[in-house]
RNA sequence: GUCCCCAUCGUCUAGCCAGGUCCAGGACACCGGCCUUUCACGCCGGCGACAGGGGUUCAAAUCCCCUUGGGGACGCCA
């Protein structure tokens, strides 16, 4: 059994969208699960679109998401050489040929075709002339005429083609540049590339492809076609449908563990299961379970999944991820001992890290700004001696503990014969400035006796100055 | 225009290949309820689909055909 070896060959002409992603995704799991090779291919060979931003990006977005490769990047611009040698074998071996026409008049031929009602083709004008190289000529690639060409798919079953659908495709510009179905079968062949995975908007380069396969004399590798990710309007999904890069999806504040389990399982199944960790899927990710229909990105979906992602992680791992959510605002939690707690507390109460950073900004807050609706409905001169009564219990608690913490409450509420909510509602206010907050006892061992202590005392100092 | 692919709840899907155990299961969303110091979490319940039509068969979501619908591809882009 020899080793598989996938490959992810973006072109770098815009940030890793989530589509990319997904089949990077699924190379990449497959290569691990195989314990195979996953290699990476910036595929660069149209100069006019492609920048080295974009490259960065890719990379950027591939590491943050932990695809990580065995070999490469490797560069087709890099790679003229290799392209110009198996150009020139399959000229010597009669698959291909010179080509002097004009682009408009392969243009016109196009038309003709179109008109004819068949499908716009390169008419073979050139096929038998036997043109040397030369100054603004083309190599095109002799294609069969008749029979077929048929793909064994890995997902989507046997595919058969019409040789006659074909034309003689260029595999070399006049400029000497390799063209894509060229460059991608060379390389792959070249890189020892024996398992495809890409989305399914190729299948019709397939057969091209694998006709470049048979003139080389080498044998096919293993195609998988996986379909589309679409918007919410069922086509391609696009930046109309809003974020799309992969990027994005991190400052939105989700976990690239969440970002792949959605991905995986939009397309491919385990039975019923819906959560899975990066580990649980390189043991189980196949081939055979992935679907053969198009999918709608949910983005409701995904919120939810990274919601049970954050729930699952322990706190300690989310610090560093949080991190520059609260840095956008000014708070460092790097080295904050308070941290993981603050975390710990949120975890339950948070879609994305974004929403979290929102709700633990009070925890570290020097001065809270109660929102003016929560202060009109529970600062008031009723709530005022509650919260000295209650700052003036703290003072005296012997030990500062969720448990101490609760008793007190308790204890209050039997004394002043009102409901525990009573109290706790203007507490929390002056706490967090907020009606909504973990619980009371819980958000008050964090911020600690003194911090907590000064803020129910301020509260009361403006209930006086209000009144 | 030509070619290719696809078709189960609003969405992602299980089931289909090896027809019966499916008056179709799970998840997200939505709606109730429980829990509860708030908000969440959690738990319980509800709503909701085999695109249509023909076959084949004792029996079809599952097999075949047609229709319809959707997607994709047709470059000296990738």
């Amino acid at each position: 059994m020899t080793q598989v070896v996938t490959r992810f060959p973006p072109s770098p002409t815009g940030s890793l969208h989530v589509g990319g992603a997904r089949t990077a995704l699924f190379n990449w799991l497959y290569a691990r699960r195989m314990k195979g090779k996953f290699i990476l291919r910036i595929e660069d060979t149209d100069t006019e679109r492609s920048t080295q931003a974009s490259v960065d990006a890719i990379f950027e977005a591939l590491e943050w998401l932990g695809l990580d490769w065995d070999e490469g990047p490797f560069y087709q611009t890099r790679r003229f050489a290799v392209y110009r040698e198996h150009v020139q074998k399959l000229v010597d071996t009669g698959h291909a040929y010179y080509c002097a026409c004009r682009p408009e008049e392969v243009e016109r031929m196009r038309q003709a075709a179109m008109a004819a009602g068949g499908k716009p083709k390169y008419d073979g004008t050139c096929r038998h002339k036997n043109l040397g190289a030369g100054e603004g000529r083309a190599v095109r690639f002799k294609a069969p005429l008749t029979g077929t060409t048929v793909l064994a798919d890995v997902v989507k079953g046997s595919i058969v083609f019409q040789n006659d659908e074909l034309d003689d495709f260029v595999i070399c510009r006049s400029d000497g540049t390799p063209t894509y179905n060229f460059a991608v079968v060379v390389d792959d062949i070249t890189m020892g590339v024996n398992t495809i995975i890409r989305g399914d908007d190729h299948v019709m380069n397939t057969p091209k492809q694998i006709q470049l396969y048979k003139a080389f004399g080498v044998p096919l590798p293993l195609f998988g076609h996986v379909p589309m990710v679409l918007g919410k309007d069922r086509t391609r999904l696009s930046k109309r449908h809003g974020a799309t890069s992969v990027t994005a999806y991190r400052e939105m504040g989700y976990l690239p563990e969440a970002l792949i389990n959605y991905l995986v399982r939009l397309g491919w199944s385990h039975g019923d299961q819906e959560f899975f960790t990066r580990e649980e899927l390189i043991g189980l990710f196949n081939l055979e379970n992935i679907g053969r229909a198009a999918g709608v990105f949910d983005i409701e979906k995904l919120s939810a999944l990274n919601a049970d992602h954050i729930k699952a992680a322990p706190p300690a791992a989310l610090v560093a991820p949080l991190a520059p959510f609260l840095r956008e605002k000014g708070i460092a939690i790097e080295a904050d001992p308070r941290a993981a707690k603050v975390i710990a507390s949120l975890s339950a109460r948070s879609k994305t890290l974004r929403e979290m950073a929102d709700q633990a900004f009070f925890y570290f807050e020097e001065e809270i700004r109660p929102e003016p609706e929560a202060a009109r409905k529970f600062l008031t001169p009723e709530t005022l001696p509650l919260l000295t009564a209650v700052a003036d219990a703290l003072e005296a608690l012997a030990e500062f503990s969720e448990e101490a913490l609760e008793g007190v409450f308790k204890g209050l509420a039997e004394k002043t014969g009102l409901k525990l909510g009573k109290i706790a509602q203007p507490v929390r206010v002056a706490l967090s400035g907020r009606t909504a907050s973990p619980g009371i006892y819980e958000i008050m061992a964090i911020i600690g006796r003194e911090r907590v202590i000064a803020r129910l005392r301020k509260a009361a100092d403006r209930i006086a100055q209000a009144g």
